[in-house]
DNA sequence: CCGTTGGAGTTTTTT
DNA sequence: ACTCCAACGG
């Protein structure tokens, strides 16, 4: 490998920030110093500052460094100020990445870029500088998913709609789809808004938005719909973002939706040099219709509604600003939620006069991997063609292995990991790559039997957690004391007895008089209308929300936190639980007062959690990855496992059905990014049989396995001991030809599995779904089968450990009340026993059930 | 007010 | 099969 191949962690050579002037003219081969390393296209794609640029980056071609190398660039040929560059990226993730390589980059010359960051961060702050053209103050507040169902659960009572038969998350999810097409609720088609309870949904989307602004909030989708709308109405304010905004570089372009692309779309033609010419009115809009170029053309039907704001004049080269956008149509998976691929696929169309710039050299993966992985996004259709290509050696085929069924791909999978452990490869560089997230257990029960560290990346969100909403809720009535989703969610926790008749009664009040919750509460409670005790304790609830905001003026945003926490009882309610997650609730309530200090106050804070909080930052010890093929994207691992390679599973059947070919393809790209992640070993599993569900199904091996080259792959054993393996030919449907699992096999595994497949299907499986229904018993009666493999006896698994246990009348060894350790739990208190199945209380991780080999005395 | 029970839903996930 | 939530009963 060349020097330049070393683009991923550690390529960006110190530079001083580049003296002013010096690089004004960058010469071909002479430049300044941080182009030095670029190959040919990077470096064109970092030196072609003028016009729109697309950069078509493949996995691994260097495309964040294309990113920050282009922003350095424009630095420091003085093209323009960091305030006056506009960086978006997709995730918070992406934006700390390049605000880090950038610092490097510059070192400290610059300082932060003020308009780098997500889409949502960047369009929150631009609505809270107009707030008041949306209806809304400056410290409104962002609801996350849970609030709008919330609130939308509120608008279906009002509405008399039966909430079984029409879920108010359906509708959210389709408000949020709207939102992402960049509808408003008088441009939904009517067609679209009648699928929900018999017509109403057009008018639930109407008053919903009418509830925000009552409640100053705005949901995720709000943060650039009313940008744009702000934008559309006012072209004066549009003017000005465009004329600061002289650069724009996105990230991630092929994830970008409808709404997104309007809104850089907008942001994206150069001001009108004539103020009287006419902005993105609506008229102008409309009446430009007809002149509009053929843009329609690669449009879905339905989609008709967002054309209509696309009124860049063609043939205005000089109208559309230096826009860079980077992307890759190969790794567009977020298509279910609204990603439109076409939007990089026509960039050329919408921005006349683009350039294009292909990134292919690929320095990550080696030969084989890189093959395997083109070749099975070259079943695609609708791309727009990259072949990626690398001047690593070929490396190790891809190899391809089958196992009898989940549990037996997890202990494969475990010893292989194992084995690259003992040949000196790090764990930090294995990862496994699952489709979908209950793949994951089965992983995590065979890590903690062979105490094998491992990670879970995703997962569910910090600020997600109860006790973190509890607590943000009374932050966010101290700020907005209109915030009535927050004031509900709190009123009654910790339990004040003010239960549901009081907060009806509250709504009552409030909707008569068009006040908040919380005004209501403080008028209520001057009145008799509530019973002594309730009224007693609301007032004093009002009382110490008062004194609360008073306290706000003389105190620092973490103290005041602290004192709220205390003083509200909340922090007692958690003291007080006995049950094991407590501790765990109050360690993450120290932990959000402690996030709060990097923030200026507590209005900064607020305006920031909802968008910027992450999860928990990993500790830097060494542990295998494990995580979904989604939250693997951008990331990069020296061995790469990839299991469930099997229809219904990957690809998903369910995307089959809803979305057809274009959802095959994405799996195909999401087959194609898990690849790519590999630089030198890429591991491919599928399993014979799984339990989905709770019900067994017999699967076939993915087509996936069929597309990959042959030359590439290389087919072998399950290391994963029952002993029959994918072995057999290696023609066009080399997987799914059942004959060949275990024909010659005989070990009680196969024999089991013989058993019910005949049971259960009256003959031989011709690759279809059935077998084992219901029938785990020859499972867990099976008498001891792995007794000639050491490693299965140390940690049997828990379906057999448990119901063996159960039958043969196992005592376990622990008796309630007995101090225990467990590899990944660490201490804790045996609560309950069951046969050898225990109950522990465990000082950090809760209540866990175990069984009791894997955890030992204290 | 709390605990039990019944029912429905279970891909992927950011902001 | 399992889990999470809502409604109901003590």
């Amino acid at each position: 490998m060349t020097e330049p191949s070393k683009i991923t962690s550690h390529g960006v050579p110190d530079h001083q920030p580049a003296a002013g002037g010096i690089a004004a003219r960058a010469r071909a081969s002479v430049g300044p110093k941080y182009l030095t390393g670029l190959n040919p296209e990077q470096r064109d794609a970092v030196e072609t500052l003028d016009g729109p640029v697309l950069v078509l980056a493949g996995a691994g071609t260097g495309k964040t460094r294309v990113l920050t190398t282009r922003i350095a660039h424009i630095l420091s040929q003085g093209r323009a100020r960091p305030g006056e560059i506009l960086s978006v990226t997709f995730t918070n993730k992406a934006a700390r990445e390049m605000k880090h390589r950038l610092g490097q980059m510059l070192g400290q010359a610059v300082e932060g870029m003020p308009w780098l960051g997500t889409f949502h961060s960047i369009g929150g702050r631009i609505l809270r500088t107009h707030a008041e053209l949306a209806q809304l103050k400056s410290n409104f507040t962002v609801l996350d998913v849970d609030d709008q169902v919330r609130l939308l659960k509120q608008l279906l009572q009002a509405e008399n709609i039966d909430d079984k038969r029409w879920p108010a998350r359906m509708l959210a999810g389709l408000i949020d789809g709207w939102k992402n097409r960049g509808l408003n609720p008088t441009q939904v088609p009517s067609g679209e808004a009648a699928m929900f309870a018999n017509g109403k949904g057009g008018k639930l989307y109407a008053s919903y938005q009418e509830r925000l602004k009552i409640l100053n909030a705005a949901d995720f989708g709000d943060l650039l719909l009313e940008n744009i709308r702000i934008f559309r109405e006012h072209p004066d304010i549009l003017r000005q973002y465009q004329q600061r905004f002289k650069y724009i570089l996105v990230d991630e372009y092929q994830d970008t939706n409808v709404a997104q692309y309007l809104w850089l779309r907008l942001l994206a033609q150069a001001p009108s040099p004539n103020p009287s010419l006419p902005g993105l009115t609506r008229q102008s809009i409309d009446s430009s219709r007809d002149g509009s170029p053929g843009l329609d053309a690669s449009r879905r039907p339905g989609d008709d509604e967002n054309d209509d704001v696309l009124p860049i004049p063609v043939n205005e080269k000089a109208h559309v600003k230096n826009i860079c956008c980077v992307g890759d149509d190969d790794q567009s998976i977020y298509g279910w939620r609204g990603a439109e691929v076409d939007n990089i696929l026509r960039f050329e169309h919408d921005f006349p006069g683009a350039k294009v710039i292909r990134l292919e050299r690929n320095y990550r993966s080696t030969g084989h991997i890189l093959a395997a992985a083109s070749h099975l996004i070259a079943h695609n259709e609708g791309r727009l063609g990259k072949t990626l290509r690398t001047e690593d050696e070929d490396g190790e085929k891809v190899t391809v292995t089958g196992a009898w069924d989940s549990e037996e791909e997890a202990r494969g999978i475990g010893e292989e990991i194992e084995q690259l452990q003992r040949q000196g490869e790090k764990l930090n560089e294995i990862a496994i790559l699952v489709r979908a997230s209950y793949q994951m257990r089965e992983f995590e029960d065979r890590f903690v039997t062979l105490g094998l560290p491992y990670r879970v990346i995703g997962g569910p969100r910090f600020y997600e957690r109860a006790e973190i909403r509890d607590a943000l809720a009374y932050l966010r009535v101290i700020n907005s004391p209109a915030d009535d989703l927050a004031f509900e969610r709190i009123v009654n926790t910790p339990k004040r007895g003010l239960g549901d008749a009081t907060v009806q009664m509250l709504h009552d009040h409030a909707r008569k008089r068009r006040i908040p919750l919380f005004e209501a509460a403080r008028a209520v409670v001057e009145t008799d209308e509530l019973k002594p005790k309730a009224r007693g304790s609301l007032r004093d609830l009002v009382t110490q929300f008062d004194r609360w905001r008073a306290q706000r003026e003389v105190t620092t945003h973490t103290d005041l936190a602290q004192i709220v926490l205390d003083e509200s009882g909340y922090t007692e309610m958690w003291q007080k639980d006995r049950s094991a997650d407590a501790a765990g609730r109050l360690e993450n309530l120290k932990e959000l007062v402690r996030s709060m200090e990097e923030f200026e106050n507590l209005q900064g804070f607020l305006e920031h959690i909802s968008l910027v909080m992450d999860r928990d930052g990993g500790a830097e010890e060494d542990a295998v990855s494990l995580m979904t093929l989604h939250s693997a994207k951008g990331l990069e691992f020296d061995n790469v496992f990839l299991p469930g390679w099997e229809e219904g599973l990957f690809p998903s059947q369910r995307t089959l059905d809803e979305q057809g070919r274009a959802g095959l393809e994405e799996e195909r790209r999401l087959g194609h990014v898990g690849l790519t992640r590999a630089r030198r070993r890429a591991k491919l599993y599928f399993a014979t049989n799984r339990r989905i569900h709770g019900t067994w199904s017999t699967t076939i091996p993915s087509r996936f396995l069929d597309e990959l080259p042959a030359a590439n792959v290389e087919i072998t054993e399950s290391k994963g001991g029952s002993g029959w393996g994918g072995s057999g030919g290696y023609g066009a449907s080399r997987f799914d030809d059942m004959e060949a699992f275990g024909s010659s096999y005989s070990t009680p595994g196969w024999q089991r599995a013989q058993a019910n497949r005949n049971r259960g299907q009256g003959g031989r499986n011709g690759g279809g779904r059935g077998g084992f229904e219901e029938e785990p018993a020859p499972f867990s009666s099976a008498p001891d089968f792995g007794g000639s493999f050491s490693s299965r006896r140390r940690g049997p698994m828990t379906i057999e450990g448990e119901l063996v246990a159960k039958s043969t009348g196992t005592t376990s060894e622990f008796s309630i009340g007995d101090r225990v350790f467990h590899q990944k739990f660490g201490y804790g208190r045996v609560a309950k026993i069951d046969g050898n199945k225990l109950t522990i209380a465990f000082d950090k991780a809760g209540e866990k059930k175990v069984v009791d080999s894997f955890v030992q005395r204290a």
